[in-house]
DNA sequence: GCCGTTTTCGGCCCGACTGTTTTCAGTCG
């Protein structure tokens, strides 16, 4: 009889994604096609990037025109939402008990090795795994000895101490203490902070550190030794390895001038990406990897930096946030990429806190740290007054604020002060205040604070029906997540997406750096739903006002124009903006 | 298992480091 893997009922893309995962790892360990394995992990991540509903995709088969899904993966996905499972899932499982594939986590632990213990000592956990080297049994095994067993030790004593991944903005800090360190050592040419920091993902698994320099050992030497070092894992000519302190890697390479425009392409990634422009590079007779691009002779073609290598491969240059291969080669194949937004095109922010709320700094010092960052205006998004836990603002409180506001116009023009409020979406939709308050404010961002453990339908019903107000102008937060410890609510995004843009109302992508929600897979369904995004650092202290910097990252990485966002206005076209959406939408 | 400007078969990216090996397999990125 077998068993459901997912419930059929609610399982959404990112469980069908998890269990094509472990289809492919079970494929792995029992020594399967290596191209079969990658093409479900393919799949996977292919699913990850879709936005639009899966169910529907199922139903109209447009799941087939999704790269890496074919015939034979769309029926596993067809009977994973009709039986909660599939037949090579099941097969798979019989050989491969659950416990097994939690080794793989363990550093230094692959499908061969996972094989080897389960096969030979019939070890079936991460804790038997433990308990097996200890007792010396591992050393034993054909192909290991004393040093693997003592790394598989310390491997798993790492995975229980780190199990988690970094923020972008904790592990840019971190990086670029290393990076300082290295870049100005006597030899150092070209450098770059690479992987995924460069690629600006949301969540950082290790750090990369590119440099080129004729001799690399005292380079090295260096860097194995630095303060913030716990443990060199690896030194060689060209790569070292070490974990800091803090449990973050960091991985340092090092080539030669003539090679850095290769490598940095290479590690910056992404691995799909990279793969796309290998395989594009041997379609034109190429061979590419980290160290240059070659013919069928092993002709090198110069190139002095990543322009050149794309040029030569006949494409565009493509920004390192682009290079997930989400259509970015085509694109630059066919002269399609995005002009990019860049910080500089943020004329300011909106949805700040100050002391009215829950904020840290007051009014006049959050737009004082504005105009000092070379913005053109501020707006205010401070709590409504259900939310009492942060000092939400009575009646009372937003007109005194709304005084203050017209006052330090007067003084600070042409610098703008935008009054807006973060006003809660209340259980029905509702906003957080009479109308003829609502009416006062220059905009209103609308989020969710409570009761989040709504269904799919109930909680998609509520923020659409809080889009669907006059007054909403942007929706605050739009998923709700936050990274590394909280999931986003239960939302149909596809939905809220496509209201949003029908309504005129901008969805946030909050900067602050543990949210950076839309996340940028969505934020490009939602240029292509027609729809327009604000970039909003959430502040509630002058040095957060920044924290829009990350958000640039998000858009960029989401395709996104200048055009695109709505920051990018001047404060007058943005006063004419909010009165003529007040009139179109019969607010007098 | 997927895919197609080498298109329905035959290919699918490539190299560094470690540990165990007397020439290479496994892992990682």
């Amino acid at each position: 009889m077998p068993t459901r893997i997912v419930d059929p009922k609610t399982a959404n893309k990112d469980d069908i994604a998890r269990v094509l995962d472990d289809t492919a790892v079970m494929l792995e360990i029992t020594g399967a096609n290596p191209f079969r394995i990658r093409a479900f992990s393919n799949a996977a991540r292919s699913l990850e990037e879709t936005t639009e509903d899966l169910r529907e995709m199922v139903k109209s088969r447009e799941l087939l025109d999704v790269r890496g899904i074919g015939k034979g993966i769309f029926a596993d996905i067809e009977s994973l939402l009709t039986t909660g499972t599939f037949e090579l899932y099941e097969d798979l499982r019989k050989q491969v008990p659950a416990g097994v594939l939690a080794m793989l986590r363990i550093s230094g632990m692959g499908p061969k090795k996972v094989k080897l213990v389960y096969d030979e000592l019939g070890i079936k956990s991460v804790e038997e795994l433990e308990h097996a080297g200890r007792a010396g049994q591992l050393a034993d095994l054909p192909g290991f000895g004393e040093k693997t067993q003592t790394n598989i030790l310390s491997g798993i004593a790492r995975m229980r101490k780190y199990q988690s991944r970094f923020l972008y903005s904790d592990a840019f800090f971190q990086a670029n203490e290393i990076y300082d360190a290295i870049r100005v050592l006597p030899g150092v040419e070209q450098h770059i902070l690479g992987g995924s920091l460069r690629r600006r993902k949301e969540t950082i698994g290790d750090v990369d550190i590119l440099v080129s320099a004729d001799v690399s050992a005292p380079i090295m030497d260096v860097f194995t030794t630095l303060d913030q070092v716990a443990t060199v894992v690896a030194k060689g000519d060209t790569k070292s390895s070490v974990i800091l302190q803090t449990g973050i890697s960091v991985d340092l390479r090092v080539v030669k001038h003539e090679e850095f425009a290769f490598a940095s392409h290479y590690f910056t990634g992404s691995k799909r990406h990279n793969t796309e422009v290998r395989a594009r590079a041997k379609k034109l007779g190429y061979k590419l990897n980290e160290y240059g691009l070659f013919n069928d002779a092993g002709k090198p073609t110069p190139c002095k930096n990543e322009t050149a290598l794309f040029e030569t491969l006949g494409l565009a240059y493509i920004a390192p946030e682009l290079r997930e291969n989400t259509g970015e080669i085509e694109a630059a194949a066919s002269g399609t990429l995005p002009q990019l937004v860049e910080e500089s095109d943020i004329r300011g922010v909106f949805h700040c806190h100050t002391t009215y709320s829950d904020g840290r700094s007051t009014l006049s010092e959050m737009a004082e740290a504005a105009r000092t960052l070379g913005h053109k205006f501020f707006g205010t998004g401070d709590h409504s007054q259900t939310a009492v836990y942060a000092g939400g603002l009575t009646i009372e409180k937003v007109r005194e604020q709304r005084d203050e506001v017209d006052r330090l116009n007067e003084e600070m023009a042409p610098f703008v002060i935008f009054h807006g409020i973060e006003s809660d979406i209340l259980a029905d939709g509702a906003l957080d205040y009479p109308d003829d308050v609502l009416a006062s404010f220059d905009y209103i961002v609308a989020s969710i604070h409570s009761q989040f453990n709504m269904s799919e339908s109930e909680m998609t019903k509520r923020i659409v029906a809080a889009i669907e107000n006059p007054y909403t102008t942007m929706i605050g937060h739009p998923t709700g997540r936050v990274l590394l410890s909280r999931d986003g609510y239960n939302v149909n995004l596809q939905t809220l997406i496509d209201a949003a843009a029908a309504n005129e109302v901008c969805l946030e992508i909050n900067s602050y750096p543990n949210r950076l929600d839309l996340d940028w897979r969505h934020v490009r369904a939602v240029k292509e739903a027609g729809g327009a995004i604000v970039i909003n650092p959430d502040a509630h202290h002058t040095k957060d006002i920044e924290f829009y910097r990350y958000g640039v990252g998000v858009a960029r990485k989401g395709w996104l124009e200048k055009v695109d966002v709505l920051n990018s206005k001047t404060p007058s076209q943005l006063t004419k903006y909010f009165a003529a959406r007040r009139k179109r939408k019969g607010i007098s």
